[in-house]
DNA sequence: AAGTCATAAATTGTCAACAATTATATTGAT
DNA sequence: ATCAATATAATTGTTGACAATTTATGACTT
């Protein structure tokens, strides 16, 4: 076996892409702060060529808005924008989660249930409750959204959607609001899924996520 | 009145990002090709910089695919991606239309059936009837969709998958299956709205999308 | 003829400098 | 002091050059 300097596998552009991503979703880059080129160039090491081609590729994720010849600034949210979200949301997993239910083998159910009771041991042990309530709860809609099988609809919810979620709850520092009632919700659909009931299934997923709906749309009321 | 010589309101990268998506959606540039940098940018009068932008602005909306150090190629869609597609846009264009039977007024409604009376008109002289049902029918949904009031729902069907559909279509030189059946469905479609039937305007948009999914479904089996 | 290795050409990735535009600071007038 | 106009600084837009990588070419071997 030849040990030979592995090529470069991914570009200046890409990976910065992924960590200013990063970044924003975890607000260390404020929602509608500016995005300064010199500073972010200087701060990553890399020049402006391969930075603009990033910021073009967050502007493809609808992270940052560009305005010609005044720069990109970090996307902020309110709640009208953050109510459209869900309500594509609700549609779109509505419809991942029938399809994964004619899809899912009972394996796959066996996964969801495990990713489900690790969660509830780690919100049992109260520490850290937010955090791991929050990452669980898009691990378990990740989940369903790949077993799917439509890799278009995986690469827009995952890939973007869900990024512009923790985008959300990060600017309004916001957990999901009913924890306790989100775990029945989640095991009722993986029932559902067992039972490879796809009506029933897209049902329960739709219902779950406008229970989420209900509370924005309830705020924006007041 | 002072006449100045008024500013640049629009970017090199972003003028040639539209004339390059549009050559893709129009098959000037065919499905598959490669996207060579230094003949684009000399044709297009512009040097590789903003050029390079343009083309990850196209990665965003799907429509050129980028291997690192090999370059971007136009995507070129089977059946199966086009079926992914489908059945997002049956999930999608439901909910436009559920939306829109509840925000649309008469005024709107009236609107939908000029369009659709136009079109008609547009089919009997035989001549051009594929053209301007292809790009009528878009048409149609493009409308809806605005009526949802949806604005991100709005950016994501109109400014990325319907781009994507019209590529598949040129792939394939395939026109919808069935013109007179889809005129039927659009007038039912509008009377739902008229009668601010939410379900029903969203069970017939979906039934309605449904059918040319089917069509493919069905060309796959065999 | 097919395959492999080395070489050459073309293409992509990256950088730094310059031009154009916008944002900021300063000055002066009311 | 406030506002407007102007000058200055900072930032964005664009270009061309160079480095790194990939692709094409061709000689050589089996």
């Amino acid at each position: 076996m030849i040990t030979e300097a592995l090529p470069k596998l991914s570009t200046l552009a890409d990976t910065v892409f992924g960590q200013i991503r990063t970044a924003i979703v975890k607000g260390e880059l404020a929602p509608g702060s500016k995005v300064n080129e010199p500073q972010l160039s200087k701060q990553y090491g890399i020049s402006r060529g391969p930075l603009r081609e990033a910021i073009r590729r967050l502007e493809g994720c609808k992270l940052v808005e560009i305005t010609p010849n005044v720069g990109a600034k970090v996307v902020s949210l309110n709640i009208e924008q953050a109510i459209e979200i869900y309500e594509i949301r609700e549609s779109l997993e509505g419809l991942a989660c029938r399809l994964a239910a004619i899809r899912a083998n009972a394996n796959d159910c066996l996964k969801l249930r495990e990713l489900l009771s690790n969660h509830e041991k780690q919100i049992e042990s109260e520490n850290g409750r937010l955090y791991y309530q929050k990452e669980g709860d898009l691990d378990f809609h990740y989940l369903i959204v790949q077993l799917s099988g439509n890799t278009r609809l995986f690469n827009f919810l995952c890939g973007e959607l869900y990024h512009l979620l923790r985008l959300y709850r990060v600017q309004t520092s916001s957990g999901p609001s009913r924890p306790e009632q989100a775990f029945k919700e989640h095991h009722q659909i993986v029932d559902a899924l067992e039972n490879k009931d796809e009506e029933l299934a897209e049902l329960l997923m739709k219902r779950h996520i406008a229970g989420a709906k209900k509370a924005l749309v309830n705020q924006l009321d007041q």
